[in-house]
RNA sequence: GUCCCCAUCGUCUAGAGGCCUAGGACUCCGCUCUUUCAAGGCGGCAACACGGGUUCGAAUCCCGUUGGGGACGCCA
């Protein structure tokens, strides 16, 4: 069977992280086996569906390239077609109207949970005649699901679960305004949209048997289920947009999607000793039924480390690109082109040091910002505790430098220098460091003095004498 | 309260009865490399929740306990 897969999210917030593994793991699984995946969004609830978040669904999945087929579904503009479904069951006495109210409803869930029964709704419009509905009240229509026997569902990822139906109550299809449940739009949409597996997180797998009895009164095969556990916040409780959760755009600046893709489809699901690999061997290697069933925490800490491995990964002019906008941001206004050639030079040295995109821009300032750069806490005593004459000695061979000013030149000329005085490397590469970076860590220094040129360089090195000797 | 699900290092996982004195990854700690910091290389700490079965043999199967999670809406 070639799988159509779907991802329904409500648009009434953010695409969280939990939402996007969904995505991700519906992407893969029609992906492996050459079917389609399809976006649905659920915006039947209309007091919190907002243009906003569907539009931060449409940018969180494209980001992480996770693309659909076809046309995005509006669950909403299907209305009539849910509502004429719930009218056919009607009319087929496989549903039935109640005329609760909504007070009568919470007292009777009150006194079934007080009497240790499950708490639905009891039936009581279940049988009773035409004639004895109440004036001046609009019915909801309710499923007439089955009593006796029970529901089982075998899940892709949960196995066979059986739930007995007297666990299940008459759920309601359309509401007393006329707009369809949530339950019943699925079932319809999943049924007229030809999704073939239902890949979701398993807070639906109650959900199931219900959507199972609805799909069953109307003589439709239901879609297989694959409930995925769900993935919990570092408190070990279910992460939501109501509880804790971050949308996907809140890893967008200072993750790359191929980090956050691995790391998400890592979270219930394994392949061997494999922890980092393509997308495509993603795709190649992904089976629904290898997800595990237990819950995952979310775990910023690895993530970041994944994302480092990419970022050294990464290409260098993507990633100048990338941090371009960060970097005028801490500027306060847009760069000039010597920077960014700068940046490009030095972009290699930089990403090995980086976890993150933001630390990545943090590292690449001092490359870019004007002079006077300003110094570390630590660069200054570092400085401060250098003698004054040592310093003239480095300007000296600075500006007396001959030869290609080279990474390779320049460490050969500093090597002698420190040789001759019988000092370590290190004695004169820190203050020049923390001269020319304002940091007292930085990429290789004669790569950055290389990159900086011998005029800023030497410039620089200035600076700090002159604020040094005026101390 | 009722129902459902889950349970291997701190975290993510490998493990589908003997290959397990339980493997990998992240974290942490050493060592190495080294002009700083990284990266890299090498090494270390660290787990089968508990109790019963089944079996010649169980992390793997069954039951129970405990712990955790989820669902019980005219939300999705």
């Amino acid at each position: 069977m070639i799988p159509i897969t779907r991802f329904a999210p409500s648009p009434t917030g953010f695409l969280h992280i939990g939402g996007a593994r969904t995505a991700l793991f519906n992407w893969l699984y029609a992906r492996r086996y050459g079917g389609r995946f399809h976006l649905r969004i659920e915006d039947t609830d209309r007091a919190r569906s907002t243009p906003e978040a569907v539009e931060a669904i449409f940018a969180g999945l494209q980001w992480l390239g996770l693309t659909w087929d076809g046309e995005a579904v509006f669950q909403f503009a299907r209305a009539a077609r849910h509502a004429a479904v719930a009218h056919f069951l009607l009319e087929r006495g496989l549903a039935y109207r109640c005329y609760c109210t909504p007070a009568e409803l919470a007292a009777m869930r009150e006194s079934a949970r007080q009497a240790g029964r499950p708490a639905g709704y009891d039936g009581r419009w279940r049988d009773r005649d035409a004639g004895e509905t109440p004036a001046g009240i609009a019915p909801t229509i309710r499923l007439r699901a089955p009593r006796a026997g029970e529901t089982i569902i075998d899940d892709l990822v949960q196995g066979r679960v059986r739930v007995a139906n007297e666990q299940l109550d008459d759920m309601v299809l359309l509401r007393a305004d006329g707009t369809p449940t949530y339950m019943l739009s699925v079932v319809v949409d999943d049924h007229d949209m030809g999704i073939t597996h239902v890949i979701r997180g398993d807070d639906h797998l109650t959900n199931a048997f219900r959507q199972s009895q609805i799909s069953q009164a109307m003589g439709w095969e239901a879609p297989r289920f694959a409930h995925i556990p769900l993935i919990h916040g570092a408190d070990g409780a279910k992460m939501s947009k109501r509880h804790g959760a971050l949308g996907v755009e809140a890893y967008r600046v200072g993750f790359l999607p191929e980090a956050m893709r691995n790391y998400l489809v890592r979270l219930g699901w394994g392949h061997g000793d494999a922890e980092i690999f393509t997308t495509e061997q993603a795709i190649a290697w992904f089976d629904i039924t290898d997800v595990g069933r237990g819950a995952a925490r979310f775990d910023l800490v690895k993530l970041t480390a994944l994302n480092a491995h990419y970022l050294r990964e990464a290409d260098d002019a993507r990633l100048v690109k990338h941090i371009r906008p960060l970097l005028e941001t801490l500027l306060g206004g847009p760069m000039e082109d010597r920077g960014l050639d700068r940046l490009r030079a030095a972009m290699a040295s930089l990403k090995v040091r980086a976890r993150t995109v933001t630390e990545l821009a943090e590292a690449a300032l001092f490359y870019v910002r004007p002079r006077p750069i300003p110094l570390s806490d630590t660069a200054r005593q570092q400085l401060a505790a250098c003698d004054p004459a040592f310093l003239a000695e480095l300007a000296a061979l600075i500006a007396a430098h001959a030869g290609p000013w080279t990474a390779r030149g320049l460490e050969e000329n500093f090597r002698l220098l420190a040789e001759g005085k019988g000092l370590a490397l290190g004695k004169l590469a820190q203050p020049l460091r923390a001269a020319l970076t304002g940091a007292t860590i930085s990429p290789p220094l004669f790569e950055v003095m290389h990159i900086l040129g011998q005029e800023e360089t030497r410039a620089r090195l200035n600076d700090v004498m002159r604020k040094e000797g005026n101390i």
